[in-house]
DNA sequence: GTAAGATCTCTAGTAGCTATAGCTTCAAGA
DNA sequence: TCTTGAAGCTATAGCTACTAGAGATCTTAC
């Protein structure tokens, strides 16, 4: 039996996010020692491990809320799943050609700011670009 | 002079968040008209084109107050916004890491969802996979 | 037995918006 | 010129996903 503290570092998870995942539902609420402090099995390590993964991965927590239901009742079809992934699919598809964008613009920006000043320092440039050639980086950058 | 409302569709930015920009002091106060109703001019859709370029690539909206400051003040060094920049550059490739590692992730549970029910699909356990030899996924993953 | 550290509950604060209510102003058509 | 409907105004409250404090209690190691 783990306390929460004990979870909280097995599943890379803080103490109070702990609390607050059980208290809007996520986490069953645990069993208690005498002295009224939650005390964790394997299973409540499993599911938080879970959370947090997905978590990192950027599925909200509503997300998760349904893959969790899912996994409660192994039985039903997949299909329920399936959409979630495919719907968060499509995002992660976008944030990552908008983050690779980012990494070269980043990139170019710190590469030029180390030869100057602000003056001939690109990095306002870049990131207002919309008045230099590049009106149309709404067609390929507002895809959200 | 255009209203919020075309500004906002000119930058790509929602009325409220327009308002809301302004009252945090991200946009300056702008010019009113006769019915008191917000004017605003090129500079405006400039720095707000900015400011919205920027929060989709990410940055937290102080760092974007740190990086119009300094564009305020175009003759001093270059250094502050070369580290804001770095800073920058480094969560943006852990987060491309994470997010190629979920695609990849995503793009299996679906493939094999496609196949089956919830009792042998994967999604669940892909996402909490801390029990299946990769116990050191926090090495590679939580760098934020 | 005592002292440090972990846990308890509860409340309030954070970022970055978004929504609502109830009002006024503006632009365009009849 | 009147009117009507969209767009604007202020102010406040709500949202997600936590995070931080206060002040009390429990557990554990010496």
């Amino acid at each position: 039996m783990l306390t929460i503290g004990k979870l909280g570092k097995a599943a890379g998870v803080k103490v109070p996010t702990i609390r607050y995942y059980e208290q809007i539902g996520l986490l069953p609420e645990p069993e208690r020692s005498a002295g009224n402090q939650r005390l964790y099995g394997q299973s409540a390590l499993d599911r938080l491990a879970f959370i947090r993964h997905a978590r990192e991965l950027g599925f909200p927590l509503e997300a998760i809320r349904d893959l969790l239901s899912l996994s409660d009742k192994p039985d039903q079809s997949c299909a329920a799943a399936d959409v979630i992934a495919k719907k968060h699919l499509t995002a992660v598809k976008a944030r990552i050609a908008r983050l690779t964008a980012l990494k070269a613009e980043l990139e170019r920006m710190i590469t030029q700011c180390a030869q100057g000043t602000v003056a001939d320092c690109r990095v306002i440039e870049v990131l207002s670009d919309h008045s230099r050639g590049a009106q149309d980086h709404r067609t390929s950058g507002a895809a959200e």
